[in-house]
DNA sequence: TTGTAGGCGTTATCAT
DNA sequence: ATGATAACGCCTACAA
């Protein structure tokens, strides 16, 4: 590896001034066609790489969007889990950021220590895609004081800033009613993620308002819980765990369970046929994301699809969009979110889908 | 969102020099805890941000890792697949990276347009880590000129850098290995990813290594390929198809299929089932890097187990290695896989796994 | 078409 | 314990 040269050193190699240098290497005009030849061919003898930190303090612009996830990959439980949300986000980002020409910085942020790498990052890009869960809400208002952030996946308290987020609400909804309305059940369970996980607590609300309007529209007594019937951490080995809790904790089985995602249902379709109950005929389970596995898995997941990735593009998209203009309305966009039905809720597989706006 | 103030700012509003700012924000020594204090306080109030290009121009390291891969979500029909590959490279060198207080940057390169960018990106990073076919040997070369970088996944022919892949070819041996000796299969297919991608070349030799090492033991007359049967470009869409075109190009179905890769496997897998093709039975298949859908998949898949999380863990490790030493040695690392056998091949489900090396 | 020179926001070396 | 001040490498008016 050689000595990291500078634009010092092609000027000099080519006999012209830095700035003219500078001129070609930013496509700019004001050379000859010969100059610019000499230039480049002096820049690539000398494997010349224009500084980045140099150039974004001169452009006071970096070309880096930077995006804050909770630490990954701490939980040894959801490492073979995919694809998780965040890799999805990310993706998405990549992509919406790569339109513009921008790179895409991408830090965990876990609790005290992250408080610092978070401020360090802040400082590194030109704006902050900060998803839910990576940054206390102080944290996030002092960064958002000096650098454009969206939010994705937020809950709605910390919407002062631009966000984006998925009807996890409505999707949630669209699938309790199913349940409720096409398939008659009315024993119903939802077991939820993370307690404090916005997603989690939105799903939960969705599956109360669902059973909350069908008892008012048909005078059933629908016992409507203040809380979830189990908790599973948004994982598979969780959803097990709280299938089994549920199971345990009563003298029969629910006629159906809500899951918070796809990997705790595919938890819990495990535990299900461990205990010898078959799905859907004994206990129907849904779960929400539309992961690959919810495909594939025997019976085919009845879900919520979220488009993850989209979540991603539109959060840079956004943010870009705020970039430009500082000083312009707040911006708070919902994504839809669709129902995939397949066969765990009980369905012979037509495999229709409702949007939930 | 307050204009960004600078350093010069805070030290003035707290009667100090910016020398003494800096020593206080970089945890240094030499300054009184009065005066700490009211430097803190003074630079959360007007939410100071040390830009991070300024820092990184002046102490010549930024603090930034980049990560390179090919184009992800141009295809549609990979884009519900997961975790890709570089998901779980991502993951794991973000992770790696998070342990020395580092962030990564990510980029994908396309073709043409990507050149400039991976220059682009290469200015703003102390490190690189490229995976295959995202850049040019060309390219990557004059990068490599003037900043440490470190292969994942590329062809041998790159191997003058410092790189890290896995032992793709022992596991498609072993997997072969597997259906020649413990099955007894005689007519195995072989369906290969893209042409070019140097993991999909590899496992084809580990193929064609079983195949040849067998016939060499046996005495057996046994067809070694010199060229894939097939091919799918490592897509559920490309493996049915290749799994339909294999089927219609002869008389009876192999008794066999080693796939690239498990999405290719799963997609076979449908085709079959389309053709009225019962899996083990009529025609066993085995995958390739064991993602999640391999597990829930029915039957389940038996593949080689690739640790693509680790691949980005090492690449990070080892990049930052040689950013400490530049002129060290070259290093070539080869993670080992592993045969996890489940029901696909025609086994019982023991579960057994084997390793690579 | 080309050069000069100041500025971008920090860090770090000397002084004091 | 603190302050001047010179880098750091590039961009960009402003001149020529």
């Amino acid at each position: 590896m050689l000595a990291k040269s500078t634009i010092y050193e092609v000027a000099q190699r080519s006999g012209v001034s830095t700035a003219t240098v500078s001129r070609v290497m930013r496509n700019g005009t004001g050379f000859s066609e010969a100059t610019r030849q000499r230039i480049l061919q002096v820049a690539s003898e000398l494997g010349w790489l224009p500084n980045g930190s140099a150039r974004g303090l001169a452009e006071r612009r970096i070309g880096i969007i930077g995006l804050l996830f909770p630490d990954l990959g701490k939980d040894a439980e959801a490492e073979s889990e995919s694809p998780l949300f965040v890799d999805q986000v990310i993706r998405g980002a990549e992509r919406a950021a790569t339109l513009v020409g921008d790179a895409v910085l991408i830090a965990s942020t876990e609790g005290a220590a992250g408080r610092e790498r978070a401020r360090s990052i802040a400082g590194k890009v030109d704006g902050l895609v900060v998803t839910a869960g990576s940054l206390s809400k102080a944290d996030l208002a002092s960064i958002a004081r000096s650098i454009p952030v969206v939010l994705v996946a937020a809950q709605a308290s910390q919407r002062a800033l631009d966000a984006v987020g998925a009807d996890n609400l409505g999707g949630s909804r669209l699938i309790t009613e199913h349940l409720l309305e096409v398939h008659g059940y009315r024993d119903l369970a939802f077991v939820a993620g993370p307690a404090q996980s916005p997603d989690s607590i939105q799903r939960f609300a969705g599956f109360r308002a669902a059973l909350t309007h069908w008892t008012e529209r048909s005078g059933a007594e629908l016992d409507v819980p203040s809380t979830p019937h189990a908790h599973g951490g948004f994982t598979e080995a969780g959803g097990a765990r709280a299938m089994a809790e549920l199971l345990d904790n009563r003298e029969r089985p629910p006629r159906a369970v809500v899951f918070g995602n796809d990997e705790m249902a595919i938890g819990g379709l495990s535990l299900l046929r461990a205990r010898k109950l078959r799905v859907p005929t004994d206990v129907a389970i849904t779960g929400f994301d539309d992961i690959a596995s919810a495909r594939h898995i025997r019976p085919a997941l009845t879900t919520v699809r979220q488009p993850m990735r989209q979540l991603g593009e539109e959060a840079v998209r956004m943010l870009l969009e705020r970039m430009g203009k500082p000083e312009a309305g707040q911006q708070n966009l919902t994504l839809p979110t669709e129902l995939e039905i397949r066969r765990s809720c009980g369905c012979a597989s037509t495999n229709t889908t409702r949007s939930s706006r």
